[in-house]
DNA sequence: CTAAAATGTTACCGACCGGTAACATAGGGG
DNA sequence: CCCCTATGTTACCGGTCGGTAACATTTTAG
């Protein structure tokens, strides 16, 4: 640990604004932004507005908002995959364990959203250049997560893991989507039943 | 059939233009580049060029760029549950059979599709305002379709038919993003594959 | 042929947006 | 204390976009 005569590790900033670092909260206001309004519709000046400060402010830590977009893509894909360390901490060598909790944080992420779907799926949809590096990075994390799952279908002992893999992501993408016409909750439920009777049987859905 | 003297039903155009009325020209143009680039990502400049007209008549027949972006889900929207009744025409009194060939359909379209996933998914991340009125029609959509698949699979005899419906939503909702990592091709094979289970078995997946 | 209706052309408006420059202010460390 | 750095403020630029007006041109109908 660090002393804290000088500063407590992170810059302590302004007068009556927050302790959070100015990077930080700018990071959040923005994620806060585009998940509500799109993307494309939340100018840098509100955001920078939301988070305390000003535009200019802003690109001295960003150098423009696709950077800044990208940034944020990165922040959630780290929560996630800390997401599956963390699984993969509480479940030592218990695929199916970790399979099923994982589908029981999906229900209760389902649960607390209400509308306005998934973040990464929306900013897949908003940012159609195939270029656009918050794109790769969102790719390469699906793809990252795809593996495991697949990994860990296969040490599960799933008959046929590329199949199963396959399953628990379309059902797990497919949430999303569902859950504004049907009701997050619901859908979170059938959610978590689908994946226990799978992992409980061991074996594909409906194999005789 | 009508004479050709005056004009063939539809309106005839200009000189080299098609010979498609041109409302339904900025249909499609729109459409293409919707898909393609994003809603917000084209400007209505750019549709009536790919229309092969200009923007004044695009704005003698669409009262506002949102209304265009509303005429076009609804166009898709109706697509689709033409699509619905053709099924139910062509496998009467077959429930089964009707999932069975909607999973089909829908694996087709996924090998067509590659990169930039459903239209109406991205409109609906790229329409955040909830008093959209394309965001409506989305909906009311999603809402009858989900309740035609819980009457199938009631019909289908189903023991549980609001949690298969609900499986075969999120599957087929789930397809569209899964197909960017694992390949359109592969989750399409194997959501046919887990429909005909299924299907087949008269009963929810991995039921014992 | 002629008149009316449909379409094309050009120019423009106001609003917004991403991004930058220049300068003012404040705070902290020596 | 003073200097240096981080932050705030303001104004501005160039570009794009949705939407409209005014007028020219073409097509169609009678």
């Amino acid at each position: 640990m660090q002393t804290d005569i000088h500063n407590n590790g992170l810059k302590r900033k302004k007068k009556g604004r927050s302790t959070i670092p100015i990077r930080e909260r700018i990071l959040v206001a923005a994620g806060d932004l585009f998940h509500k309004q799109g993307i494309r519709g939340v100018g840098v000046e509100a955001i920078a507005e939301a988070a305390q400060t000003n535009k200019m402010t802003l690109y001295r830590y960003f150098a423009s908002k696709d950077e800044l977009i990208t940034e944020w893509v990165r922040g959630i894909v780290a929560h996630k995959e800390e997401d599956w360390k963390d699984l993969n901490a509480r479940h030592r060598g218990d695929p199916q364990g970790q399979l099923q909790d994982w589908s029981r944080r999906m229900a209760a992420k389902l649960r607390a959203m209400e509308e306005r779907g998934s973040a990464l799926g929306n900013a897949f949809a908003e940012l159609p250049d195939p270029n656009h590096p918050a794109r790769h990075v969102m790719k390469e994390h699906k793809l990252r997560e795809h593996k495991r799952v697949v990994r860990l279908c296969k040490s599960a002992g799933f008959p046929d893991p590329a199949f199963s893999a396959d399953l628990f992501s379309m059902l797990l993408e497919g949430a999303h989507s569902c859950g504004t016409c049907v009701g997050m909750r619901q859908i979170g439920e059938h959610l978590v039943q689908v994946v226990d009777l799978m992992v409980e049987n061991n074996r594909q859905p409906a194999a005789r």
